[in-house]
DNA sequence: CAGGATCCGAGCGGATACTG
DNA sequence: CAGTATCCGCTCGGATCCTG
């Protein structure tokens, strides 16, 4: 379960799946996806996802070479309960900034 | 989304939900709960939560204070997602080691 | 009992330059 | 194109001491 929410919690690697769920993507489009990231911290999250067995990543020898990243069956199981987490998200947005609205109102 | 993110990704947080779905706890409880957690951490993991409105804080003006943290509703309602997570942490745990183990092995 | 304050080392993560 | 290498600021987080 640690090991599970250390993922969670890398920040991008949700992300990065979530990019990943629709089809295969590569390395570049992938950075262009997500506008915030920075090459060294997608090559870190992908390397991740991929020793978790969440990710498959494949080399075309060609040239200039090309590398595709897709999600694993695995990693496709595991967005379901990504997918619950983010209808709560969507579902809870206004409560959660009210809450945090009052807290830091409570503070000033 | 990105802001529950960061909540889970908060690496505590999770936990400190978890131990207090069933009961509220009081401060020191939920210390000797959560083995490797620091006064440090778990004291910014609570504020943290509480700004969210997960939990509630409650003081006692006993001497010495006590100092009650319960779920909030919303808190007890994030814990249906957190839940299907953790099913399927546990039906992927084999899983999830052998890939670790085999990427791990690849490398060598 | 519940925590704030302070000090400090380790590592996260960005920017930039370089490679096959 | 898809990275690696290096430098470096900054925050995370532990340890310790102090308070109401």
């Amino acid at each position: 379960m640690r090991d599970l929410l250390d993922h969670i919690a890398a920040k991008w690697t949700t992300l990065v799946l979530l990019a990943l769920e629709q089809e295969p993507r590569r390395f570049n489009t992938l950075l262009r996806m997500l506008p915030d990231i920075s090459r060294r911290m997608l090559t870190q999250s992908l390397r991740d996802l991929e020793r978790g067995g969440f990710i498959d990543r494949t080399v075309f020898p060609t040239k200039p070479p090309a590398v595709q990243y897709a999600l694993t069956p695995m990693g496709h199981s595991l967005m379901g309960p990504i997918r619950s987490l983010i209808g709560w998200a969507e579902a809870n947005e206004t409560a959660l900034n009210a809450a945090r609205a009052r807290y830091d109102a409570a503070q000033a």
